[in-house]
DNA sequence: TTGCTCCTCACGTCACGTGAGGTGGC
DNA sequence: TTGCTCCTCACGTCACGTGAGGTGGC
């Protein structure tokens, strides 16, 4: 069992540790132990979960929705992420339209 | 000159009362007069900045940015736009990524 | 007086950023 | 003792959301 401490966590997964602490005060993830100095350790298990939150961070999910979806079952998270991909096509047709607006706008100027 | 008041700018241009109090806060409009019961009213000008302010934040800038490029000269908000649209540009391809993981994910659940 | 509308605070929200202050082994 | 690392608060940030409390004419 591999265990890391925070900075390690956080240089491997790419998150800062005020995000990670973020996530233990919404009771998403906590260290698995820590050393007599106070260090704080993950182990596998909770270096899974991080990278997991940030994944779904990516894909435009709060933390109160990651908390309802990361220990729920697979249907529940399907249709969570059928609805996410409904929001994040809507985003880029969004986005496109502004892409166009300026691109009109920079010809004009 | 076409005044009106609050209630009708926010609701010929989409934004909220609380969103006009921000621009408001950040110097970017103000009133152009008040009645004697205290009423806000906007003059034309007054709107087509509220108009102009909300498109900027539909493109993505900032109150901070929006700003420094509202009264700028024509050189430096080209400028800004086309920053602007490198950033929407990679926002679109950090979501189509997204999509295509979700998709995945829908697939193997 | 009741009801309605509008105003001005001001705390709350979200997900951290950014120090401040303290600790322990080298 | 100095320097380094890590920890735990806790205020700050951003752009409002959401009331609270007060006002004036009908």
């Amino acid at each position: 069992m591999e265990l890391l401490t925070l900075r390690e966590v956080c240089e491997a997964y790419h998150v800062s540790r005020r995000a990670v602490q973020g996530y233990e005060r919404a009771n998403l993830v906590s260290a698995s132990s820590k050393n007599k100095y106070g260090y704080l350790f993950y182990d596998e298990a909770e270096q899974d979960r991080i990278a997991k939150i940030k994944q779904y961070q990516d894909m435009g999910f709060q933390i109160k929705e990651i908390k309802e979806i990361i220990d729920a079952s697979d249907t529940a998270l399907k249709e969570a992420l059928i609805q996410r991909r409904e929001s994040l096509q809507q985003e880029i047709i969004h986005t496109q339209r502004m892409l166009e607006l300026i691109n009109k706008m920079i010809q004009e100027l």
